[in-house]
DNA sequence: GATGAATGAGTCTTCATTCAT
DNA sequence: AATGAATGAAGACTCATTCAT
């Protein structure tokens, strides 16, 4: 392969070996995909992985800022959306399986496991889920004031709330649960948090 | 010799095994420790483990089957208990927490993504997640029938969100959420689901 | 191979891997030998040799003092002796090259070299030749009260000469010189040095 | 364009190269520099290292017949002098350092640990040795001539033993001996040849 | 001529598993 | 039954060399 000096090309080689590093740890977990199986699939050699991250943990570092910023701006445009979430759950729903695939939530998972261990990753994810519950406190500030709910809640206590459901749910739905039955819980749940099922 | 006491060595000696391999996976994950790690920790020799669990993966079913019986026995007398959820929310989630300990938590996190590709652990965990579903389900239909909770809802849905509630926030916490926020944002929101914030 | 536990076998086997390590380092340089080189020639594992010295490193460092101590031996027989240097240098030199052979005598050369950049090996190497100034500065001394050397010469000055002239000789030796003709040299310069040449 | 200047610029470039080279080798020995290092150092890319010497090893012989190069010419004018190597030895000493500095002599000692099994190399450095003998010889049959030693001395036998001793001392000096010790060990060591301890 | 991105062969090291004792 | 020394397959990473620009 020759050498394209483009700050774009190199923007888009890396990009490539970020998704095939997605798609690889996805399906082999971290320690078991290969350097190599990761090379393959993105077409580059093996040295070249190297031009770009120093070692697979740092390539594993680059796959989990990439994911978490996929995940964030997913978040912000769903909730920053003009609909009210209770009637429009189960679009919400579908929302939140487009901009984010199997395969990243697959990693998202996994580095959340890791980060039970790894301080640094830690870190990371700790900033991500203090951004996530911004957009959701602030989400429903807004239910608040238009009414849809009471003043006396604690919107931080079920920002937190919302977010593990969400969480909870990925999770459900990576390991195998049906779809339409998480999509019904989801949306059902949405609703009786807001109106009650008593 | 008695063959009842061997039976009982045997079976001390394997549970030994099991912990410290939960501990050594939930410390640094299942690639990453060496069967010499859970040897030194369980102070038996590297051949003996290969006495009780023919491989390493053997040895992480084996806790898999042991860590979701455990989570079983919490769940059923979490929810069995005549208490009612929603006043006693508090004391539900201190509950989760001492039954299963951080590190079960974390393999069987470990787990859950594993399952994500192997299907034999699929298998295994959806069949958990069935009975775990039924338990709580039948908490709802018990709630209906008391009056705390309205006939039309879909309470497998419900059923479903508070599972996913529950994994969500177990999530959060392994990864360093604050524990009395945590708690909170249980609480709160299993109260807005019955009682519902609008 | 079945394990052995005696002390005494896990130091043979030891001795086959530093032997081997030093006839391989030797032939083609240190970092051009191949750990399944060394495994191949002392008839263990790769694995194994990782059980006896932690690195390759760890394993030139087991090397070098192995060398080291044999030259000493090697030195201190040879200068401890009663026999007169002068009239015996002839005998002196076939004895420097029984005892170390020329595979050592190259591996040192490579520690020496690698001692210049290696701090940790240059303390080694230093400490090795305190201890052969003193051996030969106390031959000296002997000279000296036996009046085969005069009081006023500086005894150290003189033993640093003939520490170098013997380094110097195995240099030319290990890189090609003429057997014969080092000899000679070796003795004549002895003799000189005794006599004087003026 | 002026084929001199080009030829001549062509020149420098190498020699830069070379003295790169050099520096790189003595600090890290020849397996372990890469070639990234020498081409930073000497301010050229690594692909015009391959315009200059087509291969690692070239780049080595290079290296080695500068250096060859340089102690010949020190050697050369050290004993073509008409001064008294006895009574002027101390300025021998400091004469055979600012010619060859201790990079150069690093080098000179890896060439000749590699020459032990390199025939190519071997062969190079023992007509260097040749020469370098034939310098030292003819000194001493000067000194002969002069009255300054015994007509009955074997002068290639001294010859020998000058040169062991002057290359002992270098790798003392390289390998951290003290300079001042080692100067001494030098001339008196010399005196003693040309006049006795005795 | 000069560059440096790309390559992939080569090697150290780890560790699950076996088996003689 | 219990041990732990021995094994060797496997994989991350390096770096000399090439070649399109």
């Amino acid at each position: 392969m020759c050498p394209k000096v483009t700050t774009q090309y190199k923007s888009e080689v890396r990009e490539r070996i970020i998704e095939s590093a997605v798609e690889c740890f996805a399906k082999t977990g971290f320690d078991r995909t290969r350097m190599d199986d990761i090379a393959n699939l993105s077409d580059v050699s093996k040295g070249t992985l190297y031009l770009y991250f120093k070692s697979k943990e740092d390539l594993f570092y680059g796959i989990c800022q990439s994911s978490l910023k996929k995940v964030k701006e997913q978040l912000t445009s769903m909730f920053i959306t003009k609909e009210n979430l209770v009637s429009d759950a189960e679009r919400f729903y579908d929302y939140f399986q487009k901009g984010v695939n199997r395969s990243r939530n697959i990693v998202i998972l996994e580095m959340s496991v890791e980060a039970t261990r790894n301080p640094r990753l830690r870190k990371v994810l700790m900033q991500h889920q203090v951004n996530r519950h911004q957009v959701i406190s602030e989400f429903i500030e807004l239910q608040i004031r238009k009414g849809f709910a009471r003043k006396d809640i604690d919107k931080d206590a079920i920002a937190s709330g919302l977010i593990g459901l969400y969480e909870g749910l990925v999770l459900d739905k990576v390991t195998g649960a049906d779809d339409s039955t998480n999509k019904k819980a989801w949306s059902d749940t949405i609703r009786a948090i807001f109106a009650g099922i008593g």
